[in-house]
DNA sequence: CTGTTAGCGCGTTCAG
DNA sequence: CTGAACGCGCTAACAG
């Protein structure tokens, strides 16, 4: 037999379709007995609502789409995570489409016909240039997370990255390193994000009377782990040795990391290594790695809040809602007291540091 | 004015619904001149099919919900990307549902009305029951992901986990290792997962003649590297102190590391370190990890393959697939012919190792 | 090859 | 407070 329609449970209770429409939504008014009976007949029957027919019914999903370059990436994950959770006390369902940083599919993603199953998206572009942004002509309420040409007409949800970059800089300076290093240039033209975080670094270097090498400037293809080891591959090969890199994301930074211990040299005595994203592996990593941070958990509720807000108000100006970032030093910039590892002084116990609560199994 | 539909495409066009549909679809047959006139039509007005209005119709979404605890745990993150890929080719799109290993978060998850919306489900359990996984009355096809309760009624792929610890412990004593401690086994009952693997190690030492020491045998309440850290902690302050730790996964691997740095230990000189799930953080962590790990581009073929075969034969039996694992083997165990780290001697170079491809760059 | 029509299951008007 | 009827937008019979 067939799933029990509201119907079905009308009739075994002997009411109408309305009262069982109410009870089940909590609308109207039902007295007490007659919603007893109404429940024992959902009960009776395993009645589900069917979402379909409710969703075209109500002409919205309560779902929304977040769309990122990739899930691996540990950023991204969290930012994922962190969503779900901003999301669960406003009754929404997060979907997450994964884009591989692919144009066609950042295309689909944006106006695609997916898109039609939710109330929203929040889109972290990686590919499309920003004019193409500009130009969207669909309806979907969307929110932009990172910058991309100032003059597109969205909301979105920044950090303030050349001022987070130039923190992360000032923290080396600070440290003494004169040689430092950035990983995180793009050759065929940076990404707007990669590009502040340049910006910032290199007017840093500037305010303190030191122009950036040419030299100490590595371009990466994209921000993995195996981009940050080429990178620093690279630099150690020059003449000219950094003794200090700020990488553009904590992935290079690990990358770079492991690159520099295959060259025998010590992190952070002999380079000193900061990233970017504070994701959770840097608490753990030998040496633990410093990070600027911005506040994910913030980023998500920003986000969520601007889509609430143009779901009421669809033609309202558009707006950008700045979201804090703070430095976490870490051993990779420690003031290295002990010249090999497992000193055990310059680390926090990782058991301290209130990451990983929670719980999972794999596999 | 309101979103354009069916009947506005055929009105402008001249033609019937049907016909409109048709074109849309793909359905039917229909001459060339009709169908550009249509085409014209549809980008005139710029009309988007309404997926809630094609779900109730169908009956079907075309998409599937895959629950697991956290993405912020790198295997799960992996798996959801696994899957993803191996949805495209499928015309599947993949909603991800994140549990947090909570009882009634599965609950919602594995009967709830947001499971409606979904054409089956890949389910990742961890807090739910053997026998309340059993019992499930919701009609959505579902396939389990890791072993539960033998006789439970459902589709799932596994794989062999006590093949693969033995594989790991096997390789432990290989390296000549006698005190071999192990990371996972739970104090309130084990997880089946961790069960089987705890068997494999314990059965492994036995063939050898070994019996695995209980003060050896380190607990852990989740999967996460503060959990190996603190675990790693305890074991180091006992008397009888390992020469080598097999941990359950490779999160867990990644912070006994972490202690075992901060007690002044070099690994894998003073103590051998192996993980399990195969990670990309492990290939890059210092020094790189050795794991076993399961296929989990199979997995997910594997997993998709069922839902779609018990789409078409709803009632027949039960079926597992068992998917292949492997031993990665680097630094963690490597033979240790260097006493320091960066001597390059042992580490395979990063970005030889065909991990981190894509891009990516971040927030 | 194309047009007409009847629901998919639900939420919501309107009368009572 | 309840009951009957309508239609959300689309697809699939069934004509023509």
């Amino acid at each position: 037999m067939r799933r029990p329609g509201l119907r079905d449970v009308a009739a075994l209770a002997g009411v109408s379709v309305k009262t069982v429409s109410n009870v089940v939504n909590g609308t109207g008014r039902v007295t007490a007995p007659t919603r007893e009976r109404v429940e024992a007949a959902v009960a009776a029957l395993g009645y589900r609502p069917n979402m379909a027919a409710r969703n075209l019914r109500r002409g919205r999903t309560e779902v929304i789409t977040l769309a990122v370059p990739e899930l691996t990436a540990p950023y991204f994950a969290e930012l994922a995570d962190a969503m779900i959770r901003a999301a669960e006390p406003r009754s929404l369902t997060v979907l997450i489409d994964q884009t591989q940083g692919n144009l066609e599919r950042e295309r689909l993603t944006f106006q695609g016909e997916r898109l039609q199953q939710s109330d929203g998206l929040i889109f972290s572009p990686l590919a499309m240039p920003a004019d193409e942004l500009a130009r969207r002509t669909d309806t979907v309420p969307m929110v932009l997370l990172g910058e991309h040409a100032p003059d597109c007409p969205h909301d979105r949800v920044v950090i303030d990255n050349h001022a987070a970059a130039a923190l992360a800089t000032e923290h080396l300076i600070g440290l003494g390193r004169r040689a430092i290093a950035a990983i995180g240039p793009q050759p065929r033209g940076s990404h707007p994000t990669s590009q502040l975080r340049l910006d910032g670094f290199r007017d840093t270097l500037a305010a303190h009377g030191m122009s950036a090498d040419p030299a100490l400037l590595a371009s990466v293809e994209s921000f993995h782990r195996a981009d940050g080891a080429a990178a620093m591959n690279r630099l150690l090969a020059q003449h000219r040795r950094p003794d200090a890199v700020f990488c553009f994301n904590d992935l290079l930074a690990l990358g770079a990391v492991r690159a520099a211990h295959d060259h025998g040299l010590r992190v952070p005595q002999d380079i000193a290594v900061i990233g970017f994203d504070g994701i959770e592996e840097g608490a753990f990593s030998t040496p633990t790695l410093s990070t600027v941070t911005p506040d994910k958990r913030q980023i998500a509720e920003a986000a969520l809040d601007l889509l609430a807000s143009r779901t009421d108000d669809a033609d309202g100006p558009p707006r950008t809602v700045t979201v804090a970032h703070e430095l976490a030093v870490r051993d990779s910039t420690g003031t290295g007291t002990g010249g090999r590892l497992g000193t055990g002084t310059g680390g926090r116990p990782p058991t301290a540091d209130g990451v990983g609560a929670g719980r999972a199994a794999s596999g």
